[in-house]
DNA sequence: ACAAATCCCGATTGGTTTAGTAGGATATAA
DNA sequence: TTATATCCTACTAAACCAATCGGGATTTGT
């Protein structure tokens, strides 16, 4: 139960850029450098980012990526989304809809399914490039 | 980011037990077929729930398992820990303490991370199988 | 004593996901 | 024109997942 490298280094990625793309393009090599980081690995994940409309990129040298919103227009949980798919602590296949669970009638444990995806939902959607970065500053988010 | 069938499975299979083994041990085979899940997968999962004191077996014919505490004394969480390990949303070595990122100074998602971890913990730690079992009946739990 | 039921245990397997790596094509600034 | 970038497709080694397989040990009913 856990999330991938892929929203984890993603976030580290957007965190980046909301601390270094106000002045211009931020290449993926020194993004690789400063998070230790593969840049490689980055160029796998970073166009999932571009077509979903969170960055934008800038082709050539002396080219980037630099955030498409400002950090408080984005969340943590617009971020994992894109690179991890949809919340959703179990498979089914529309989504934890009514007709998730086709072996019996109703599915007893449906219910917790739904409150652990709608609190982890209420904890990413909650929080935002901007707020990760004053909580750099105070060491200690607010509760 | 979800949970894997050891998870679900295993929670069916607790909730079987907390409906039908008041009376006595209750086979797999018939868990199984209630549930309609393998029996020799279930095989691989309850081991793990007697080892750590969840259900106590009863082997031989006519055997079978039953509930080791009252479905009130069980929580979701309980089960969820013992077959899916630690709820910890990012791989950290010691379970997100102080040190895991080594990477940088202060690793500034730990936070995030720390806040979903929470707040999964709050939802699957609050529920027990008697909540569920009473949830059936009600068809919808109370929030 | 014996067969059936049942738990117990280790090994194997096919498929998917993860976390990358390799190598090149395209675009642009200097 | 050269160095710096993004962009794109493919490949891979390792791990994980969801089982399956084949037996062995224990108990009950007859």
């Amino acid at each position: 139960m856990r999330f991938s490298t892929r929203g984890r280094y993603g976030l580290l990625l957007m965190i980046d850029l909301a601390q270094n793309s106000a002045q211009g393009p931020v290449s993926l090599k020194s993004i690789a450098e400063r998070q230790n980081l593969s840049e490689h690995y980055l160029e796998q994940i970073v166009p999932d980012l571009r077509k979903n409309g969170l960055v934008k990129s800038i082709r050539g040298a002396q080219g980037g990526y630099i955030l498409n919103k400002s950090p408080n227009e984005i969340n943590v949980g617009d971020v994992i989304r894109v690179l991890e798919g949809p919340i959703a602590p179990v498979e089914c296949e529309n989504q934890m809809d009514e007709e998730c669970c086709a072996n019996t009638d109703f599915c007893i444990n449906r219910e917790v399914w739904v409150k652990v995806r709608d609190s982890i939902t209420d904890v990413v959607d909650s929080i935002s490039l901007a707020d990760l970065l004053q909580g750099e500053n105070k060491e200690i988010m607010e509760q």
